[in-house]
DNA sequence: TTGAAAGCGCTAACAA
DNA sequence: TTGTTAGCGCTTTCAA
C-alpha cells in the first residue's frame, strides 16, 4: 500500500479510502491510485486492516463438520459456502472426524484465525460444549445435532418425526419385526432417531427385540456386519431401518450379498446418490442438507449483524426483553437462541414396499 | 496478550516466547504466563503474529475446486485435509463452478487473505492462469487440470491412457460401435481423456462416428438426455463411454429407463459410491482423489519450505540449475515445476462385460 | 478533499 | 533469563 502511495503521489490514507470505496476522493485521484494498484498487482491485506478496523472483522467464518469429504457434509458445506458467497465471506473448514481432541484442536486453530462466526456440527464429545463456549468469543450456529447443556442456534431435522414416520410406513405395509440399524449413540441425533424408532413401534403396537436393535454403528462396514448378524437370527426381522446414509449402503450392501434385496424391505434416513437407481430403490427419510447448510450459515449473519449492532452501539437487550425469556449465553449478547427445525421427507421408493414373508431357515 | 502479561506480571515478550513455545524461559515464569492464559482463556492472534513474523506465514492454505459438493471435490479436500493436519495448517475452501469470473474472486480473496499456499483445480478460463499467476505470488499447486500455458507443479492422472485402457477393454469384449459422453472439452482433462477414445479407437481399428460423440455435457442430466440422444439412433452404439462420474451416472440413468442396462455396455471415468452395487455393477476407471489431494498438498509444502528456504537464505538458483532445466516461473523460485502423474486403475465390474447385440430398430 | 500521527496485537532486534 | 523499542500494513482520529 505504501508503494502505491507512493507511485500514485498520494498519501497512505488516500489508498486506503479508495482500496475501501469510501467517498470524497476527487476522481482523478482515485483514477491515479486505481492506477498504480493495478500496476503493482495490489492486494489488500485483510489480516493487517482486520487489526485496526474497528469491527474487527475478517470476512472469514470457519465450517467445521465430521468429514468433508462424505456426501452429507459436503453438500452441507456447499450450503454454507452460497450463503457467504452472497456476502463476500471465506470459509475456513476443517473435519473433527467426531473426535472431541480434534473438535478442540479446530476451534483453536479459527480462534487464532479470529473467524467471525462459526457453523459447526458438534462432535458430541462429554464436554465440547463446554470449551466451545468458552474458547470461542463469536457467534456459533450449530447443524445436524444440538450439543447437550449449551442453548444456542442449531438447524435440526425432525429426526423423530422422520424416522416415526418410516417406521410407520413399514408397518402400514404389514411388516411386524422391524431391525433398526443406528450410529453412535451417545450423538443427539441418533438417540432422537432411536427414539423415533421406538415411539413409532409402540404407536403401532409392535414387539420390539433386543436382537434386532443394533446400535454404534460407525461405518459403512460395520452396518454390513450388523445386517449378515441379522440375516443370521433365528426370528429374523422382515424389514430394516437404517439410521444413517451410510449405514444403509451398508445394509443394502449385505443384503445384495445374500441376494435378499428383494425379499427383505430396508429404509434408511438421510438420501444418498443413486438411492433411486438401486435395485430396488431405496426408500429413505430425505434430509435436505444443503439448505441446512445455508439456512445455518444465514442464522450466523443475522447473529453476526445484531452482535456488531449491539456491541457497537453499546445498547443493552433490554429493549427486546419483553418477548424473550429463551436464553442468554454467558459470553456476548446472544438473544433468543433457539432451535431452527427444518423438515425431513419419505421419499417412498420400492425397498420398503416389498411385503413381510417368512424365509426358510 | 497485554493483559495476559499483566496478570502474569511480565513483560509481553516473556508471554510471546511462552506462547511460541521459545526456549529461554524459566519453569515459574512459563508456569505464570500459562495459568494467566489459561484464566483469561487467551487465544492468540495469528493474523497479528503473522504480520510482525519474519515469514509472513498464516499457516493457512487456500483450495480452490470446482464444487465442494461433488463427491471428487470433496474427497480431494479430504486428502488435502490429511496433508494439512500433520502441519497443523488451515485450510480456506471455495468453489469455482468451472466459472473464471468466479474464480478470479476466488484468488483475490485468497490472496488478501495472504495464504500461504494454493492447491486448485483450474476453471480452464482462457487467461486464468495468467492472472493467477499474477495475482498469487505464493506456491500454487493444480490439481486434476493442467492450466494451459503455465508451467507449474500440477498432480494430474493419467487420463488419456486410463480412457485407452477403458475403450480397449470394451473392444476386447466385441464391441465396435462405442460411444463417446464427454465433458466441457475445453478442459484439458476432457480433451485428453476424448484423445485417448480416439488412440484406443484407432489401435483396435474400429470406426469412428460422428453421431456417437457427444462432448460439452455439463452435468448428469445433459448425460441422460445425450444417452438417450444415442439409443434413438438408426445405427446406434452398443457401448457407451462415459468421461465422468456424473456422466456415467446420467448415462445409467437412461439406460435403466429404457431397460437397456443388460443389453448395452458401459464403462466410466472415476468410480463413485455405489457403481458396485448397481445393477449391473458398473465398470470404471477409477482415480484416487484422495490420495490426489493429499500429494498436492505434500507437493506445495515442499515448494512453501523450498521458497522460504531461497528467500531467507537469499541463495540463487545456481547450485540447482545444472540439473534442471524445466522451466522457472516469474515471480518466485519455483524450479524444476513438473507434472506429478498419478495413475488410474480399470475396475472391471459387469456393465462393461455385456457382449455387443444388435437391438431391435 | 487530503494528509499526518497514533496504534491494532504481535514479534524482531537489541539491550540489560 | 528478561525486558524495551520499533514496526509489520492497515485504519482511526484529528488536523489542515
Amino acid at each position: 500500500m505504501r508503494d502505491v502511495a507512493a507511485l500514485a503521489g498520494v498519501s497512505l490514507k488516500t489508498v486506503s479510502r479508495v482500496v475501501n470505496a469510501e467517498s470524497g476522493v476527487s476522481p482523478d485521484l482515485t483514477a491515479r491510485v486505481r492506477k498504480a494498484a493495478d500496476q503493482l498487482a495490489y492486494r489488500p491485506d485483510f489480516t493487517a486492516s482486520n487489526l485496526r478496523r474497528a469491527d474487527r472483522r475478517t470476512g472469514t467464518i470457519g465450517l467445521m463438520v465430521e468429514d468433508v469429504g462424505n456426501e452429507f457434509s459436503a453438500t452441507v458445506h456447499a450450503g454454507v459456502e452460497d450463503a457467504a458467497n452472497e456476502r463476500g465471506v471465506a470459509v475456513l473448514t476443517a473435519s473433527t472426524a467426531d473426535n472431541p481432541d480434534r473438535e478442540r484442536d479446530v476451534v483453536r486453530a479459527f480462534s487464532s484465525r479470529r473467524v467471525d462466526g462459526l457453523v459447526a456440527v458438534p462432535s458430541g464429545g462429554d464436554d465440547s460444549s463446554l470449551w466451545i463456549e468458552r474458547d470461542i468469543g463469536v457467534p456459533l450456529v450449530f447443524v445436524d445435532r444440538a450439543p447437550k447443556g449449551v442453548v444456542a442456534d442449531c438447524v435440526l431435522t425432525n429426526n423423530r418425526e422422520g424416522t416415526h414416520e418410516a417406521i410407520a410406513h413399514l408397518a402400514a405395509q404389514g411388516h411386524r419385526k422391524i431391525a433398526f440399524l443406528g450410529g453412535v449413540s451417545r450423538l443427539e441425533t441418533a438417540q432422537d432417531r432411536y427414539e423415533g424408532y421406538i415411539d413409532a413401534l409402540t404407536a403401532a403396537g409392535l414387539p420390539t427385540h433386543p436382537s434386532w436393535v443394533l446400535r454404534d454403528l460407525r461405518n459403512p462396514e460395520q452396518a454390513t456386519d450388523a445386517t449378515r448378524l441379522l440375516l443370521e437370527l433365528s426370528d429374523p426381522p422382515t424389514a430394516i431401518f437404517a439410521a444413517q446414509n451410510l449405514l444403509c449402503m451398508g445394509a443394502f450392501r449385505a443384503l445384495a450379498h445374500a441376494h435378499l434385496q428383494h425379499s427383505i424391505a430396508l429404509a434408511g434416513f438421510d438420501d444418498f446418490a443413486l438411492a433411486d437407481m438401486l435395485d430396488p430403490a431405496v426408500t429413505v427419510v430425505a434430509q435436505d442438507p444443503r439448505n441446512i447448510g445455508y439456512r445455518a450459515a444465514e442464522l450466523l449473519f443475522e447473529r453476526m449483524d445484531a452482535d456488531a449492532g449491539v456491541t457497537s452501539g453499546g445498547a443493552s437487550a433490554g429493549s427486546r426483553s419483553a418477548d424473550n425469556d429463551d436464553a442468554i449465553l454467558r459470553n456476548g449478547p446472544r438473544i433468543n437462541a433457539r432451535h431452527h427445525p427444518v423438515s425431513s421427507r419419505l421419499i417412498v421408493r420400492e425397498s420398503s414396499l416389498i411385503p413381510p414373508r417368512e424365509r426358510a431357515g
